[in-house]
DNA sequence: ACGAAGGTTTGACATTTATCAATCGCCCCA
DNA sequence: TGGGGCGATTGATAAATGTCAAACCTTCGT
């Protein structure tokens, strides 16, 4: 694969304590390719053949049935997905399509199981992932669960205005449409939401947002580090 | 703690394939405990001392926010949980009451994160369940997204059907209050949706579920492999 | 600059789901 | 064996959310 991203990918918590050795291995059998906008990556019920990474651009993972789809997460650089499936060398649960020109490193999944055997840090790092992968889907469950679909929303915001530095005014990295699937409501459900918390603080104009009204709007989304925060 | 459960314990892909003398060390340090049914064994957020191994009985994980409680699943001997938390050393993210009597072995965290660093057998079993446990949630995710509350109630009744031998007639498990919260529904719409489910050959009387009509009602439901099955 | 395409918003309405209140029925146990 | 308690059901109503249609707005490429 080309060199530029590798300083980047060795930096990720999963890679940064294994061995030269093994992280060159890993690198030697993976690709890098780049995807124009709106391709689907994969499909869910294939095969996961390769750990993806992007490390440039990003991808969105969703999942369909009966004729309906849901969008899941969206990932950005730098992190890896499909984790679990390549692990457990089972058929993938989510299909990923790119939202915008990306490019993503690709390594075989029986390349990972193979270093995974191999490399005992490579292996500890794996189960630190796993485990916080597996916590937040737990924390998405309970936001699903216990929220109304505004409260999502509330907490969402929040979130992102966290992840955006914290202050007053931010945006959404988002489509609004997509948003809307991401927190299980429709566009028009989420447009309406929106105007719901502005008498909480909440000003939207276009993608930007803008708090003006902290306390207000933590006193209504009532916030918890045991569904909101990341790291917890 | 006590000698009986052991092989029971030891059978599990969790500890089936460690050293004697690693499973002999973990059983060493845990206790059995038996515990009157209603018991909240673990309050979310406290510290995850002990992994959790239901031997006898059952414990209902669940989840509490701004005064409202859900349902996140319900263990039944022999199994694990709590896992992720105490590999990461990080609080619970869920709370679990005892339903029942119920015996459970309690294994001190330091001990499972010692023995997970000294035993290659046991790192690749956890990173199983690990990777196991994840795909799970992320089945839950998308059964909660996708499908209303009628189509949620009809494949967890083929799920059931299958778990308790496939025939036409069977038991739920669980009381129905807690099938409601399971399946994020209140217990008066679930009454209703099982009779929304008459008409494609559901029978209920009490706990005893017959399925008089298997096509009609898994052409409603339309289990799909990727949400409905326990091993892909 | 223009026009097409597609995302967003709005309004009217339908459906789904929750809430409240009352009743029923079952199980346990004094 | 007869309450008592609690879960389950039913009916009436309210709230949340989705659907459909139309209008609006932004973006983007010609």
């Amino acid at each position: 694969m080309l060199e530029s991203h590798r300083p980047d990918i060795r930096k990720l918590d999963l890679f940064s304590e294994m061995s030269d050795e093994n992280f060159r291995s890993l690198m030697h059998a993976s690709y890098l390719q780049t995807f124009p906008p709106q391709i689907e990556l994969i499909t869910e019920g294939d095969a996961s053949d390769f750990l993806h990474i992007v490390v440039d651009g990003s991808v969105e993972l969703f999942a369909r049935w009966n004729n309906r789809e849901t969008s899941v997460a969206i990932i950005r650089p730098i992190s890896t997905f499909i984790l679990a499936a390549t692990l457990r060398n089972a058929p993938n649960l989510m299909s990923a399509r790119t939202l915008e020109k990306s490019r993503v490193v690709l390594i075989p999944s029986e390349d990972v199981r193979r270093i995974f055997d191999a490399d005992n840090n490579f292996a500890r790092a794996i189960v630190c992932e796993l485990a916080s992968g597996y916590r937040a889907s737990i924390k998405k469950t309970k936001d699903l669960k216990l929220r109304t679909s505004l409260e999502r929303l509330a907490n969402y915001l929040l979130r992102q205005q966290t992840r955006e530095g914290g202050g007053p005014e931010f945006e959404l990295q988002t489509e609004k449409k997509r948003l809307a699937s991401y927190l299980n409501m429709t566009p028009e459900n989420l447009s309406r939401a929106f105007k719901s918390l502005k008498p909480y603080g909440v000003d939207v104009a276009g993608s930007k947002i803008t708090i003006s009204n902290q306390s207000d709007l933590e006193k209504f989304a009532r916030p918890s580090p045991l569904i909101d925060d990341k790291t917890v």
